[in-house]
DNA sequence: TATAATTTCTCTAGCGACTAGAGGTTCAAG
DNA sequence: CTTGAACCTCTAGTCGCTAGAGAAATTATA
């Protein structure tokens, strides 16, 4: 039996956010002792791993929930568990794509300023002034 | 003279965000007709276009309010100009390189399902419950 | 000129995923 | 049995907008 702060530690997820968590319904409301203190088991340290790990690799709440649902009921067919992380290699992808074209402006951008000059003639500055000085779009 | 609507149309920014900008202090609050309604010249759509500009390069406001402040002191040395964009590409960078890792991990785990089974022995979700699988850190 | 349609005004609240703090209660060690 | 750490709930703040209510001003048409 761990309280809510021994399980923060072992999963290294902060104890406002275990909470917040049972709030949008992706950890269950577990049971209290007589002071009304939470007391988790095995199964939520291992589903509170399953939410971590999830998070960190950018799944919403809204997707986890889904996730989570499907994880607990293993008749079900696993299509909809695939369809999710093909959507959400997709977002990545596509977050990825947009970064790389910010990261060739910016890194054009901040190429032309040496620091050396007064504001008026920053090559940064002009540069934010005047979209067409970009090589593409973003 | 442009009325919000029209600065909204020829700048592609939404009216609330227009007002939004406003209150955070980016934009200057303009002259008003007698009715209280806002009237905008070619200075403020042009400055609508470097706030927008830098929001699409990803600066947060508080650090276009630098590049404003700088923007508007030409005597100014641009050094802190160049030190934001190079800042900011390296929150780029950063988010590319963490994104990139994701999507190894994405694909790897997307690739393990092929929908046709049942939940209970779905790769997805075996996966997420087990971050050992992973080949690296997220 | 009268009226109707559109635009604008301010203000409040909501999004996602937390995080921080106040003020009060319970637990565990000594 | 006292002390101090950990816990409780609740509210509000973060960022960068976005949406809506209800009222007032402007513009277009008859």
């Amino acid at each position: 039996m761990f309280s809510i702060g021994a399980l923060s530690r072992e999963t290294g997820v902060k104890i406002p956010t275990i909470r917040y968590y049972e709030d949008m319904g992706l950890l269950a409301a577990v049971e209290r002792t007589q002071g009304n203190q939470r007391r988790y088991g095995r199964a939520e340290l291992e589903r509170l791993g399953f939410i971590r790990h999830a998070r960190d690799l950018g799944f919403s709440i809204e997707a986890i929930r889904s996730l989570i649902d499907l994880n607990t009921h293993p008749d079900r067919p696993c299509a909809e568990a695939g369809a999710l992380a093909r959507d959400q290699l997709g977002d990545v992808r596509e977050k990825i794509t947009r970064l790389q074209r910010l990261e060739v402006e910016l890194a054009r951008i901040a190429k032309g300023c040496n620091g050396s000059g007064p504001a008026g003639e920053c090559y940064v500055l002009s540069s934010l002034a005047d979209h067409g000085k970009c090589g593409s779009e973003h």
